[in-house]
DNA sequence: CGGGTTTGACCGGCGC
DNA sequence: GCGCCGGTCAAACCCG
């Protein structure tokens, strides 16, 4: 990016570029990992040059003007957001009119005629280039959309690929998987192209209703089975939480009925099973049990998502866990497939609020696992700063949030048997993401950047407690490109 | 009395 | 085919 640090001088001028990423903080108030829009940026968009695009503005297509009106424009905005004199006085200083004090010329009464109307002219000046700073925003704006399709277009397109993938083994009498919603997410695939520009909704949150308005699904369930054939999930898919609590549940903001209990084998601690009862056939349940080793931790299975309107409280739960099911089911496909599993951990690098997180893809239903028992490491000063940004948590349940590694088995028995490594989530962590729906977001900003984040494979990818799986730091958005 | 919980029975999948 | 196991059902029970 040394481009983006070039000194243009001309007669009287000096142009300093900015970093396109300084730029765009400065001139559009971003204060990453969010945009005036609401909607968490992949960090990946930092440096973000549309101004040698050909999507410049209108007005100026060249791109030396368009040097010119950045310059202008970040002028503008500095003398006006930062309330630095500096450069503003210095471009007064250095003007056509020769007003420059080291000249040595005494300020007659024409010169302060000539400086009022300098003073109007640079007044006009800045009304336009406030015009066109909102223009540049609704560019910003539009290229995040954009970026935001992009990826998502990317992703599904390998979804399409490993449907294609488990179609071939079908055919050759191997495990099957539903195609039916394979062929709605060929669907959207098919539209995309021509759907960018009239989009309204998030194609990230499109795609997470497709995998959520599903689940469970039992066969003995008739109930749960009234959903149409095309919105049938191609996949069943858990998301699970591993608290430490003393209590025998943690709230997640829903309404549970209770409808059985087991003594799983090899656990002594009874199973429950929960039921969403907010409203009537709802599908969404959940397990509750205690880990075997350790009965303060309570292991939390949700299964499903919500088919009816959510508290506020209960919304962000819902949605991250739905969220991470179709994080699970875009990157599980293939989990053996080494770019998979990069970009599955460029997704939980970019989520350093999520201490552990475990795929399995074992039978019988893929599950993404929270781990947020263990103990924190050291937080890195920049994640906890953006953290902080993004969840209002308690000072001490930050630390609980970061600085874990990621860990991606392919296949990972559980000890205990053939159940599948639990989520973890502290009790503190699960009341704050309930509480605050800019998990959601960046949860599912997290999603979009699972192409968007290339990996370096880490060399030392085996965990010796966990076989052959996959092991990187998570606080790892220091270790994803270009950012710091 | 209504809603939630408990608990034994039942069912289907899966391995042997 | 049989037994094991996870998941679910539903009657009985409990509680406010």
């Amino acid at each position: 990016m040394e481009n983006h640090h070039q000194i243009l001088q001309q007669p009287n001028r000096e142009f300093t570029l900015l970093r396109s990423t300084d730029f765009l903080r400065q001139n559009l108030n971003l204060d990453p990992p969010t945009i005036n829009t609401g909607k968490h940026v992949d960090p990946s968009i930092k440096e973000v040059d549309f101004f040698s695009s050909s999507s410049s503005p209108p007005k100026n297509s060249d791109t030396y003007n368009s040097s010119q009106e950045e310059s202008r424009d970040r002028r503008t905005n500095m003398a006006k957001d930062d309330r630095s004199p500096t450069l503003f006085n210095d471009q007064l200083v250095n003007t056509a009119l020769n007003l420059s004090p080291g000249a040595g010329v005494s300020r007659s009464a024409a010169n302060d005629e000539n400086l009022k109307t300098l003073l109007n002219t640079l007044q006009r000046e800045s009304l336009r280039l406030q015009e066109e700073n909102c223009k540049l925003r609704s560019m910003l704006d539009q290229i995040t959309k954009n970026n935001y399709q992009l990826q998502l277009f990317i992703a599904l397109q390998k979804q399409k690929q490993c449907q294609k993938v488990e179609t071939n083994s079908m055919i050759f009498g191997q495990h099957l998987l539903d195609p039916r919603p394979c062929t709605k997410l060929d669907a959207q695939v098919a539209s995309f192209p021509d759907d960018k520009s009239g989009q309204q909704g998030d194609p990230v949150e499109d795609v997470l209703e497709q995998t959520s308005s599903h689940s469970w699904g039992s066969s003995k369930s008739p109930t749960f089975e009234k959903s149409k054939p095309s919105e049938l999930p191609f996949k069943k898919t858990r998301v699970s939480v591993r608290a430490k609590s003393e209590a025998p549940l943690i709230s997640d903001g829903c309404q549970w009925r209770k409808y059985g209990q087991k003594i799983a084998k090899g656990n002594p601690c009874p199973r429950a099973y929960y039921r969403c009862t907010m409203a009537v056939g709802c599908p969404v349940r959940k397990q509750v049990q205690r880990c075997m080793e350790d009965k303060t931790v309570l292991i939390t299975t949700y299964e499903g998502n919500h088919n009816h309107p959510l508290p506020p409280s209960a919304t962000v739960m819902a949605n991250s866990t739905s969220a991470a099911a179709a994080m699970l089911l875009s990157s599980s496909c293939s989990i053996s497939n080494t770019e998979a599993l990069s970009n599955t951990v460029g997704v939980f690098s970019s989520m350093p609020y999520i201490p552990m997180a475990t795929l399995s893809t074992s039978a019988p239903f893929p599950t993404i696992t929270l781990d947020m028992t263990t103990n924190p490491m050291q937080l890195h000063r920049e994640t906890s700063s953006a953290l902080t940004s993004l969840l209002p948590l308690h000072a001490t349940s930050i630390p609980q949030l970061l600085g874990h590694p990621v860990i991606f088995p392919h296949k990972m028995p559980h000890p205990l048997g053939q159940q599948q490594q639990p989520l973890f989530l502290t009790e503190t962590m699960s009341a704050a993401i309930a509480s605050n729906p800019n998990f959601t977001i960046a949860l599912a900003a997290a999603i979009s950047s699972i192409i968007g984040a290339p990996i370096g494979t880490d060399g030392n990818n085996n965990n010796s407690s966990n076989g052959g799986s996959h092991v990187l730091p998570l606080n790892g958005a220091s270790m994803l490109p270009g950012s710091t």
